[in-house]
DNA sequence: ACAAAATAGGACTAAAATAGTCCTCTTTCT
DNA sequence: AGAAAGAGGACTATTTTAGTCCTATTTTGT
């Protein structure tokens, strides 16, 4: 239920790599190389994420990105609002609305509320907690399998 | 952001009726035309809403649907599990994971704590509420664009 | 007993969103 | 100048979601 994207995921994996080396510049293939993320897609992610003031870039020759801010201000409901847009749980409450439904519906604005409940939970997250409860569940769902962890092919 | 499907909405559009008519038998085709949703897609959920115990179905002339149990025992939650299936807000946390990264992720279980927050919220919304909170926003955002409401074309 | 009214359960198709790749342009460092 | 890097966008493929339809089974009323 009520899932995030994978892109969205994957966008918090590296934003957490950046978190871990705060303030160093890292370039968008080390950064794919460090998690196993395909440079194409990081690339497209860490474009997205700078658009949208989470990370820093600079260009050029030894550029790269960085945290534009410390882990701490950046939380779950920032990284999600930049990667998948600030829409909302319910398509009637998105502004573009299409809902064939809308002047019949005996349901709507609750959705509202709950999304408000969940907002808060999502702001309530930072990157910092996003990044530290990683060493406690050192489980490997493939049981040893070999996974090819190369950014291209 | 984390939006749940249209199905789901219908669904609880479709529950939100059976609400109000407490008890009353009411069958597919009566429950599609009230609520404007086209037969077949109604019918569709309402079979999801019985398997998963939400609603009781009588077969046979004079059939119908009712709900289960008092709206008040009914959460969100419930509606967003029986009719989205109880996979988790990312990837890796679904137990049939194909998380290509799973191996270097350094996120993971912080989600589950954000999906856990978030399924707080849903379960602290009933029925009741859903249906509740319809009157105090009665805005039409097609400003008064007259829209077929007939069930089947 | 039979016909009609319903749900059950799938199979199937179409449409839309998501994921992923690639190309060209601009900037900056050496 | 040339190489290394990001910016921006176009494009394709895949997967998910929506929606429809068909056949079987169950029950009621005549």
């Amino acid at each position: 239920m009520l899932r995030i994207s994978k892109l969205t995921d994957y966008g918090t994996v590296l934003l957490a790599h950046l978190a871990c080396q705060e303030d160093t510049v890292c370039s968008a293939a080390e950064i794919a190389q460090c998690t196993g993320i395909a440079l194409p897609t990081a690339s497209k992610l860490l474009k997205a994420l700078a658009k949208n003031g989470l990370v820093s870039s600079t260009r050029g020759a030894n550029g790269g990105y960085k945290l534009a801010r410390p882990a701490s201000a950046i939380s779950a409901a920032d990284i999600i609002d930049a990667l998948e847009g600030p829409v909302s749980i319910t398509e009637c409450s998105a502004s573009d609305s299409q809902c064939d439904i809308e002047d019949v519906c005996s349901v709507g604005s609750a959705w509202q509320r709950i999304n408000v409940a969940i907002r808060k939970a999502l702001q309530e997250v930072s990157l910092v907690d996003l990044q530290r409860t990683s060493s406690p569940v050192p489980r490997f769902r493939f049981a040893g399998l070999p996974i090819n962890v190369e950014e291209s092919s």
